[in-house]
RNA sequence: GUGGCCUUGGUGUAGUAGUAACACUGCAGUUUGUGGCACUGCCAUCACGGGUGCAAAUCCCGUAGGCCACC
């Protein structure tokens, strides 16, 4: 079962307000989704994770797929059950790892590029580690080596064993060093596979379709056209996102005027807090990104600057990241935030998880993690609010 | 009292004549469909004073402090 309703459509930008509907529950949007590689929210129980304010997560299929293995999983009933999961889950379908694993480990980039670089990847060029083919992806198993390959069919037949409640096409995530030529090649095997994993699907999951194409506008546009005219139940939007943010919000902004209006849309791995207003603006409904739990284990907290900005519309900008290893802490004892509510910052002080990050204990790192998600969730719930209001 | 050895950044150590190195700590950064990882900068008038040499952490003398052995 999967449905999508738009609530509300903003006057002020492409911003709305909708409810995605699954048999594990729904999803106001515009949501942040966790992201759950391996089935969970790393350092937290899942009875925490609405008390984190999360509506939904996404895990990985070539993660899980690699252990315990989609067999167990379906054994156990599923990912929801299996994970203790109460509310809609999703799972990425190994796309992104064609470049984590393959291109984006060789030239060590991330999906936006910090500076400019002058190496390019041009037709014909295959990553070190992986060998990417018309019919899908040889990867080298991070555990012993041994040769794994995932195309399309492959993809779907993992997840549909996994079971999320929404489930995304097989693609091909290209580097942001890649050139117009790689990019249209790869389009055209994403657009492929697009295909191919519709035609597979079996079970009711919903599934979304990727739109790619690199910074190349008629690509993106070539591409949000094409896989908007396919019966997907939604559409993520993946890739590169070039080496500003300005471009990043025109990017988007290509893909999602050609999507159909009434189906939902997942911006993949993008969430910054500067960026979530903007990519909302843009038209995207959920988003996922490990910004809040990866810098929570890496000591990380955000909480609400001092400053005081009263333009409404601006009012999500002020905040910071504070490092929580620092020695500056260390005798401090308000709360991480004190402007918020969590049971983090309603219980211990600065001084208390300075002293657990600081001395590597695990609970450091969960209680940052709790906290981090919780002060994602409530922007959210912010824009949500404001877009009711008419405000955004 | 005599003899020997030792003293290098916040900590522990390399370096025995030719741009003071390494680890941890500290400080400042990086991290966007996740490796709790990793990476990038920065932090020393080589105990003190004098001498020899083109050149001294390195050789010589003295002072202070420490360790060991013997009387």
């Amino acid at each position: 079962m999967f449905s999508f309703a738009i609530t509300k459509k903003s006057k002020k930008s492409s911003a709305r307000l909708g409810i995605i509907k699954t048999s594990h529950g729904q999803i106001e949007t515009p949501a942040f989704i966790g992201v759950a590689t391996q089935g969970v929210i790393k350092t937290l129980d899942s009875k925490e994770l609405k008390n984190a304010g999360l509506q939904a997560v996404i895990s990985n299929t070539f993660h899980l797929h690699l252990k315990p293995g989609e067999e167990i999983i379906s054994k156990n009933g599923g990912l929801n059950k299996y994970a203790d999961l109460k509310f809609p889950t999703m799972t990425d379908s190994g796309g992104y790892q064609v470049f984590s694993l393959g291109f984006g480990r060789d030239y060590g980039t991330g999906k936006i590029l910090k500076n400019k670089e002058n190496e390019k990847i041009t037709q014909g060029h295959q990553p070190k580690n992986i060998t990417i083919t018309e019919n899908g992806v040889w990867f080298k198993s991070p555990i012993n080596g041994s040769k794994i390959f995932i195309g399309p069919r492959e993809s779907i037949k993992i997840q549909e064993k996994i079971g999320a409640d929404i489930i995304f096409s097989f693609d091909e995530c290209p580097s942001p060093l890649a050139d117009y030529k790689y990019n249209q090649k790869a389009l055209e095997r994403t657009h492929n596979w697009a295909r191919i994993c519709l035609k597979e699907k079996k079970s009711d999951q919903a599934i979304y379709g990727i739109v790619q194409g690199g910074k190349f506008k008629d690509l993106r546009i070539q591409s949000a056209q094409f896989i908007g005219s396919l019966p997907f139940d939604g559409f993520g939007i993946g890739g590169e996102f070039g080496n500003n943010k300005k471009i990043m919000e025109k990017m988007i902004g290509w893909a999602t005027k050609e999507l159909p209006e009434e189906k939902p849309r997942h911006l993949l791995g993008i969430g910054k807090l500067e960026d979530i207003p903007k990519i909302i603006k843009q038209g995207i409904d959920t988003f996922d990104c490990t910004i809040p739990t990866h810098y929570a284990r890496h000591g990380y907290g955000f909480i609400n600057k001092k400053t005081n900005i009263k333009n409404q519309n601006e009012k999500w900008r002020k905040y910071e990241k504070i490092d929580m290893n620092k020695t500056k802490y260390i005798d401090d004892s308000s709360p991480l935030d004190k402007s918020c509510d969590c049971y983090v910052c309603k219980t211990y002080t600065r001084s208390f998880l300075n002293h657990l990050i600081r001395a590597k204990e695990i609970t450091g790192l969960k209680l940052l993690t709790f906290h981090n998600l919780y002060y994602f969730n409530k922007i959210v719930e912010n824009i949500r609010n404001e877009i009711k209001k008419g405000n955004f």
